[in-house]
DNA sequence: CATGAATGAGGCTTCATTCAT
DNA sequence: AATGAATGAAGCCTCATTCAT
């Protein structure tokens, strides 16, 4: 199956064994839903026997796992580079809906509806360590939202509005075309807009 | 079991049996998901024996079907009200928004969630006839939108912006708590403010 | 599939789908141990599809932990019985080495050699019911024991000396054939000689 | 794993690649069972991977029939040695005894105990030159046996008296500690006197 | 309409064995 | 000899659906 070379290699999902499954993963998590991807489906993409995942990860469930903590550590990283590299209040904002947008619809948009989609399909133990990097994530927006707000530029309870843009940014997973009409820095430069009232 | 007793009635799941099945899938769906929920459970909620579920519904994808046509259909009621209340554009807008914030948190929050996170879960010829609804239902927003963009209120797209709009309301069900530290109505303010960047 | 029909009714495995189960298990987990066993094989045996076995037990584990609850509830039964109708020790001891073989080599042989092959097939917490009702039918040899031994009958350690019968009697079901050479009457009255020292 | 260097030495099992094989399967075979013990968990023991271990032993298989043979060649050759150590009958017998109860519960126990409960997980082609092996065990004993019949200290049929006699000290696996409350000396006096009718 | 035992396809996982390195 | 990834058959178990009562 030829499908596997079209699927993004991203962050920590090498070429490697575990890499392939895990592409592979995001992949048919998404399209088709936790619950409904069979291992087998899962191994025939990747191109290997059912059997062999299970030297690669011990259930299917860390397979899942595997996906989400990849995505949230990339996209962290993301994240964390886009507050550095901007000068003002608004310009880290506006890398942050960048980042994140190109988190949401790029190469991780896979893995990242997955985290989204699937998320009550792990149990709690299994959060955990997500949400510990999800608060250290949303932290770097509200400490953003908080110096614009100090500026004058936002007029709401900061952890409301950062709510609202998490919301808007993350449904683009649901509608926005990366080759459609419209470019991801247009989107960026209107999300911007709603963000910062204008 | 008692606690479908506290599931809220709504739309057409009246007390039916069909109702009741309705008002406890619609809560197990999205408390657990669809794939994961199965019809042993859904029946011990309703207080029937599996195979009893079949005499009121087909099979299992029907009931998830059923759940979705009376969100939509409920909701679709709901925002045409909305819609001939409003005396200007800016009064329908906060209307809709009103009345979309409560379809996600209200009655129908199950029922409303399932219809997002389960879509994947019905066939394209099942889907249609929702989405045909739904057509109609974003409709009325893109009309109140380009309204508002012409008194000079909206600055973008139209459909991009309903687009982030509808983000940022329907992402309220990941965090929004119906008796938590802000009520529905200042969230309406709240979102509303952004919609007319404010 | 006949052979069911040649498999012994015994205590609490009647002719219902359950005890059905219970007598084809004892049966096939002694021929070939219960690792070994297939639930199709043993679901073909009953005359019904391997899925159908789970509706009467959760797991095959329960299965065999029913056989082995089956045999020693019956067995210790049987050990009652006889103490109760001997008149002297000397016969209380007979009728607790003749309920013995009996049980070892008669209807519930099957389910007596799954009690002692594959004790260690199941958990400690399995375990622990199974070995309060062996301490009771313990205790009725040691109290017998005890008699003999005051009576100058038995001139060792009453546990050691029973643990030797017990291993001797539990030996037949390595040899003795039911309807060999030897009747299990004989072998009663020869095992009883080694316990009395004739 | 240092375990390894806890398991006994015996007969042929040096400490050749091959004889640590044997050692850590006796043990395991014993602890958990033949179907239940993984070559994995075995090569572990080992120390050694598990494709490694088919180095040494053809399949799984061949390996539980060498801790066979190993225990019961290295048996019948100390059975050998009490036969012709003892003056008299007596003498041989408490030989007998004390050799078959020292191979049951010293160094070999773990190989003695895979012999009786896992000869079933053995082929028949695979059981019959062990049961060679056994009968030339069992002439042995049969032997002494006549012998006192003859002197009028045995007073049934010799088979019978030997399969009960081979019960009880085979027993004695399911409960006899070699550091506990008594000896192996005591304990070989005690099946003395049982055998002998005292 | 309701029941609930039975179905049987299909899911996840295990594990002895192989083989290129 | 040793490795360890890969195999693939087979195992246990689940569950939507059916149907005789």
């Amino acid at each position: 199956m030829q499908l596997l070379e079209h699927l993004p290699l991203i962050g920590g999902m090498d070429d490697s064994p575990r890499g392939r499954v895990l592409r592979a993963a995001a992949y048919l998590f998404h399209e088709q839903g936790y619950a409904r991807t069979t291992v087998r489906e899962l191994a025939q993409i990747v191109g290997i026997q059912s059997g062999s995942l299970f030297h690669h990860f011990k259930t299917k469930d860390d397979i899942l796992c595997a996906v989400m903590e990849e995505a949230i550590i990339y996209n962290l990283a993301q994240m964390k580079l886009a507050i550095e590299v901007g000068q003002t209040a608004a310009e880290r904002l506006k890398g942050l809906i960048r980042a994140e947008l190109e988190s949401i619809n790029g190469n991780t948009s896979n893995a990242m509806a997955v985290l989204v989609y699937e998320w009550n399909a792990i149990s709690r133990a299994q959060q955990e360590p997500l949400l510990a990097m999800r608060q250290e994530y949303e932290t770097l927006w509200l400490n953003v939202l908080e110096d614009l707000k100090q500026q004058g530029h936002v007029h709401h309870d900061t952890f409301i509005w950062r709510r609202l843009i998490s919301g808007a940014t993350f449904g683009t997973a649901l509608w926005y075309k990366p080759n459609g009409r419209i470019s991801l820095e247009e989107l960026t430069e209107i999300t911007l807009a709603m963000a910062l009232g204008q």
